[in-house]
Formats: structure tokens, C-alpha cells, sequence
RNA sequence: GGCGCUAUCGUCUAAGGGUUAGGACAGGGCCCUCUCAAGGCUCAAAUCGGGGUUCGAAUCCCCGUAGCGCUACCA
């Protein structure tokens, strides 16, 4: 049984980035029967907020994608310490005395840093000595750097990968505050969670070659790994919520009115295709066509603008909602209409009985126009409500010559209509354009605009159905 | 500086030795049409540079160049 996990850290939302990482991991397991583990990464106890879980576990539930299992690092402290401990009394790890600040300073020009002198050196009899003699210390991998050799393995993106032990640096397990580092705490829970399978960002290569060294020095099973291109901003640089702020943030795709699916595809066309031209596909699609294998290797851009509206993010992620948002069974679609007009605070519970298949018929004939769950708020007012404004070119159309006029004596047609239906009430409008000599587009977009107050929308024939019939002439008289 | 990864239209990508280098978004035009969308058709737009290998290279190799990542007692 195959087991993938994702394994943020609370220190920010959850961006982009870290979603498709979440979302290629979940497809990889659903495709192949596996199980998702969510790890929550909270070693760096300085930098963890409430907060960032909090928008992590939001942005998460809201991709709809659920996962099997949920554990927090935090929780198994004593387990990674106790790790570090064997390594050191095994000799595979030592302590190193050096003050934190000293080992950040020490880069002298060429040579790159591997380990503190001295240290590694150092016999365990004085080791232990100063130890317990209360110094600080921070305890350190031993990597064999004297072999010529070094660490290899197949990654499922990136192929063959390998490291000589040369270059590889004495990495921290423990600090000095006696606290796990990252790699410590995530390799010990990955084997105890076995995990088979990591998929993680490609910023993570050279630390999977200590994480291997860690994983058979602890005698876990090494799992497999692969490495996903990196998700570059505009300005070119890897995602980050530093520097890109919060329109990066999963929740800002949620608030502007994204659909989960349609936000899981587009994360799904950044580095991966299914070669065959498709682009809007289901999840169940997507489920079928995933393959690691056929993850790209090169970053890709994330197109946004500075301030981060709906008008700032990448268009093909619009175009692409939009698409789901009309494909999608109308039905599915409701519960998230139902959001977006409860949020405007124009829902009505008959939406939900009474007039439930008008409320489906509405928005199934609204959607074609929309490419977010917000432009029901934005755009289709007046469906829903009574109240609305008037926009300037809906103005414009009322005040043509003698239109409201017109509109007055369609408002007496009508209501006399007794079967309200598209047809009967394209007659009644061309017969009192043909008696009065003037063009049906007049009437037809006078129409729209007394019964919508906007000069666009579906067909005017369709809205004076939707709109119903009395309340049509109410809008046509009020105009 | 060191160690890596990568390089196809503006953007996301297809083509893993032989194609007029394909698709999508965005942009231009046309059709449809009561408006706006949707939809259909269409135009413009790319293989980073240089060397090899080969009958033949976007594709394989080398060198440049560029971008990115890592180089912490962050993750």
C-alpha cells in the first residue's frame, strides 16, 4: 500500500505552491489505491502561528480533496530526540560546541562550508566531558566524507540523481535548545509513518540526499522520491508568501470565488499535462490520467498582479473556473450558489424548496455568463432581489425615444397573458412593436434593462420568464 | 563562491531522431445574435547561443549563456 504524505509548517498560509504539492500527492495516491497522510511540520516552535494552521487546514478542507490520516511533529519530540541520541552513541552523529552564531559567519570566499573545525574530531571522552560540563551544544550528522563515493537514487521526476559525500555537509539533527531540526524530525516520522513515497518540491533535492543518509543510519526503509518543479511568481522567483503575499494564498482563490475544482485543474496544468490537448478535465479524470512520471521538470510562472483581485490572477485560471462552472451538473453547482447568495445576504429558503427548480433554472442560465461563484454577487442581482440599481448603458437604453412609454403598454400586454412562456411572450412583444413601427430590438433591450437594470444578461425573453411574471410588469411600469 | 536542476509562442504546455513544431489562455479578425457571454472559424506568435553525433536534431553529447533552487542550530 503505497503512502504519500504532505507536511507543511505553520509559519505562513497555505500558498499555490504548497497546494499543488498537496494535490499532486493526493492524485498519486488516489490513482494507485494509496493512503494520504497530512503531517503538520511545527519543529521551528519560534516561527509556528495558529494562525498559518489555521489557513492551512482551511485551504486544504476547501480543495475537497480529503486526506486519511493527520499527525503533528510536535507530538513525537521525545521519539526524534531519542533518534538523535542513538546516532550519537552509535558514533554516526556527534555534538558540536560551536555557537550558533559562529557557524553562520564563517564563509570564507571559495570553500563552502561543511562542518565546524575541530568538532567532528573531537574524542567522545571530551565530548562527554563538556557535555557534562553543561555546554551547549547542537548535535550533528557524521557524513562519511572521507569515501569517494557518495549517495544515489532514482527520483521519479528527475530520474537519476546523485551526490557525492564530499559535498555534503554535516547537517544539524538536534540544536542546542535540544529541540529537532526539520530534517531529523521529518525523516524519523517518515519512516515511522511509513511512507513510501515523498513528492515534494524540487527546492528539497539536496536535502533528500541527507534524508537518505539519516533514513539508513536509522534503518528505516528508504522510500521513494520525487521532486517537483518549483512555482515561480511573475518576477521569477519561487513562490512565497513573503514576497508575493496573500494573493498566493489558497484562501484568496476560495474568496475571490473559485470553484475547488476548477482550482484543483488549473494546479494540475502547472508542470503536468495529460498530452493529449485536454485541459478542462474532471477530478475523476484527472485521477485517471495522473502520472508522476509525466510531471515536468521545469518551474513554472504563476501569472498575478500586484494587488491580487479577481482581475489580477492568471486569466487561463478564470477561463478554466468558468469552464467548471458550466459543465459541472447544475446540481453541484447549487450548494455553492446558495454560498455565494447567502454571503450577499440575498438567499431565500424557498430557493431551497418551493422554488428550487427555479432556482436551478436561473442559474443554470446565468452561469454561461459568469467565471466566478462572485459574479452572482456582482452580476445577478437582480434575479434575486427586488432592489437593484441601474447601470449607466441600461439608462441609456430606457431613455431612447418613447421606450418607457412602450414598455408601459408591453407591462398591459402582458398581463394578460395567461401562459407566461418564452414564446407567447415574444409574441406579445413583436406585435406591439409591429403596431407601433418601431424596431423589436428596441423593446428587447429596454426590456432587459427595466427587468435587470443592466444593458447585457441572457435573453430577454428568457429573463422576463425568470424574473416571473408579475413582478416583470411591476419592473416594466416602474421603469 | 560552491553544489545542483532547468531552458519550445507573452503565459501554461504537446512533439522524447524524420510533423507545414500541435493545443490552450491572453491578443487581432470573422460567423452566430435582441444585448452580453458561451460556441464555431480564423490570423499573429516559439525550439537561448555555439559546437559536435547523424542521411536527418526541439529531441542525444559537449561548451557557453540565462533563470531557478540549495548552500542555517528555517522548513
Amino acid at each position: 500500500m503505497n503512502r504519500v504524505r504532505f507536511a507543511p509548517s505553520p509559519t505562513g498560509f497555505l500558498h499555490i505552491g504548497g497546494a499543488r504539492t498537496y494535490v499532486f500527492n493526493w492524485f498519486f495516491a488516489r490513482s494507485t489505491g494509496g493512503q494520504m497522510v497530512l503531517r503538520i511540520d511545527d519543529t521551528d516552535t519560534g516561527r509556528n502561528t495558529e494562525e498559518s494552521l489555521r489557513s492551512i487546514l482551511d485551504g486544504l478542507k476547501w480543495l475537497d480533496l480529503p486526506w486519511d490520516e493527520q499527525h503533528s511533529q510536535s507530538d513525537r519530540r521525545s521519539v526524534h530526540v531519542q533518534a538523535a541520541q542513538s546516532l550519537l552513541a552509535g558514533g554516526v552523529a556527534y555534538r558540536d560546541f560551536t555557537a550558533e552564531s559562529d557557524t553562520r559567519e564563517d564563509r570564507t570566499d571559495g570553500a563552502p562550508w561543511l562542518c565546524n573545525p575541530g568538532m567532528r574530531e573531537m574524542s567522545s571522552a571530551e565530548s562527554d566531558r563538556r557535555a557534562e560540563a553543561g555546554e551547549p551544544f547542537a548535535v550533528r550528522f557524521r557524513v562519511p566524507r572521507e569515501r569517494p563515493d557518495g549517495v544515489a537514487f532514482k527520483d521519479l521526476v528527475l530520474r537519476k540523481q546523485f551526490r557525492k559525500y564530499a559535498d555534503i555537509e554535516d547537517f544539524a539533527l538536534l540544536r542546542s535548545n535540544g529541540l529537532p531540526t526539520y530534517h531529523l524530525a521529518s525523516t524519523v516520522d517518515d519512516g515511522d509513518l511509513k511512507i513510501t513515497h515523498v513528492i515534494r518540491g524540487q527546492d528539497h533535492l539536496a536535502n533528500t540526499f541527507k534524508h537518505i543518509m539519516l533514513l539508513e543510519a536509522l534503518e528505516y526503509d528508504v522510500p521513494t522520491f520525487g521532486h517537483l518543479p518549483l512555482l515561480l511568481g511573475p518576477d521569477g522567483s519561487k513562490l512565497s508568501k513573503r514576497r508575493h503575499g496573500a494573493v498566493v494564498s489558497v484562501t484568496s482563490y476560495r474568496d475571490m470565488g473559485f470553484l475547488p475544482s476548477g482550482f484543483v485543474n488549473y494546479l494540475c496544468l502547472l508542470g503536468w499535462s495529460p498530452k493529449d490537448n485536454r485541459e478542462v478535465l474532471t477530478l475523476k479524470e484527472i485521477g485517471d490520467l495522473f502520472q508522476v512520471e509525466n510531471v515536468l521538470r521545469t518551474n513554472a510562472t504563476v501569472q498575478f498582479g500586484e494587488d491580487g483581485g479577481a482581475d489580477q490572477v492568471d486569466p487561463k485560471a478564470l477561463w478554466l473556473n468558468g469552464q467548471h462552472l458550466r459543465n459541472m451538473p447544475v446540481e453541484d453547482l447549487l450548494p455553492f450558489a446558495e454560498r455565494a447568495l447567502r454571503d450577499a445576504g440575498w438567499w431565500d429558503d424557498a430557493f431551497g424548496t418551493g422554488r428550487r427548480d427555479w432556482f436551478a433554472a436561473a442559474v443554470n442560465d446565468l452561469r454561461s455568463r459568469l467565471n466566478l461563484l462572485t459574479d452572482f454577487q456582482l452580476r445577478c442581482r437582480a434575479y434575486f432581489v427586488d432592489d437593484f440599481d441601474f447601470d449607466p448603458k441600461a439608462k441609456e437604453n430606457l431613455n431612447k425615444d418613447g421606450v418607457r412609454d412602450l414598455l408601459k403598454r408591453l407591462a398591459d400586454r402582458l398581463q394578460g397573458v395567461s401562459d407566461f412562456t418564452e414564446e407567447n411572450i415574444e409574441a406579445e412583444l413583436r406585435a406591439l412593436a409591429a403596431q407601433e413601427q418601431v424596431k423589436a430590438g428596441l423593446l428587447i433591450n429596454g426590456s432587459r434593462a427595466a427587468l435587470t437594470g443592466q444593458p447585457v444578461g441572457p435573453s430577454a425573453f428568457r429573463v422576463f420568464t425568470l424574473v416571473g411574471q408579475q413582478r416583470a410588469v411591476e419592473r416594466l411600469r416602474r421603469a
